[in-house]
DNA sequence: GTCTATAACCAGATAGAC
DNA sequence: GTCTATCTGGTTATAGAC
């Protein structure tokens, strides 16, 4: 994510991440082989392993940096405990679709790639731990019984509503930046937490 | 999905796509092998290209029965071609997530392998020509200039809202019928369709 | 830093006996 | 309806030259 990718010339691992981003994307990390990532960054399989330990690290390596905001956002979890602040957490929820939106192509391959990425920690176990405790979270959240299931059904559609608004509006339209859409879903997710619009 | 089923011994078609439902929804359709199917089930690897012609075959038979559950609310899609009858939607939505709540398992797959199911066509051209279909009308829908933003970003997050309600927590939950999951879901989608709560 | 060549492997699928 | 045995093909990954 440094700001110089897009100025200089980018380097062979960063046309090996844009192209393996968009495969894996399109058909999947399965049906994806090496050799297409490579015919299409022109290079030859091999070099691919000169930059990257396997095909795991690929897109371990594409994934680490939406799992910064992931983790950003589900810190929060572990507080709720009882009734929610649903004030604070359209703050927390607006940062997240902030993040989200800023990153699309990335969640869209997450999207996709559900069972690929959960698998991933077999060459990999730091980033398998950090996803194993994201998704211990989550469970510990929509199962505690401390919370009402009011509330839990809540922050879970909200969370729902904003990967649909934000993904799914991406597949739809391309690449678009679709001008007031977060607006939208802001609105939505005062809706969703009983919280009065703005004027 | 015949009452049959489970009265009689399950037939071996039946176990083998019984044991195929749980591997590729906990590994992934990629990452399981028919030899681990075949395994489970207690035949041969052999044995199961008697029952079915190809591993996609097995998957298409799986989310066969989705399909058309998926038809019957997409349905309404075309139909939407101006400001949006929210309490018509209503209708459709509760529809859909009765099936959902009812076909979780079956759901959960789909969500995990979406990229999988996609490719799925290129053995059996008219499955893949029934999904193309409902991708095509629902890109049609998201992109549609004729709804307002607000309506169309609406019945995504409404979309959004029920999956992550319905299968979002069945992960969590094991294999659960969360009590009032249901009616908590249908006030979020009032809430969301700006539709009075009942008493 | 990129190539050629090849190793090593395992998947999905088929043929034909029983 | 299920088995044994086998084929074919593509995949990831490595060794070592340039």
């Amino acid at each position: 994510m440094k700001q110089a990718e897009e100025l200089e010339a980018p380097s062979t691992r960063e046309r090996i991440l844009a192209a393996a981003l968009d495969l894996f994307t399109e058909q999947g990390f399965d049906k994806t082989s090496l050799r297409e990532v490579s015919e299409r960054v022109g290079v030859t399989k091999a070099a691919l392993y000169y930059h990257f330990r396997s095909k795991e690290e690929m897109l371990s390596s594409l994934v680490e940096r939406a799992h910064g905001i992931g983790h950003h956002g589900f810190d929060v979890l572990p507080l709720f405990n009882g009734p929610i602040d649903f004030a604070a957490a359209l703050g927390t929820f607006s940062a997240l679709l902030d993040q989200v939106l800023s990153n699309r192509k990335i969640f869209v391959l997450m999207e996709r790639n559900r069972t690929a990425i959960e698998g991933l920690g077999d060459h990999d176990p730091a980033h398998q731990e950090e996803h194993r405790q994201l998704e211990r979270q989550w469970a510990e959240f929509v199962a505690n019984p401390k919370i009402s299931l009011r509330d839990r059904v809540r922050v879970s559609a909200a969370l729902g509503a904003v990967m649909a608004g934000a993904v799914g509006t991406t597949r739809g339209l391309g690449t678009d930046a679709p001008e007031g859409l977060k607006d939208e879903l802001l609105s939505v997710l005062r809706d969703l937490f009983g919280l009065a619009q703005p004027a």
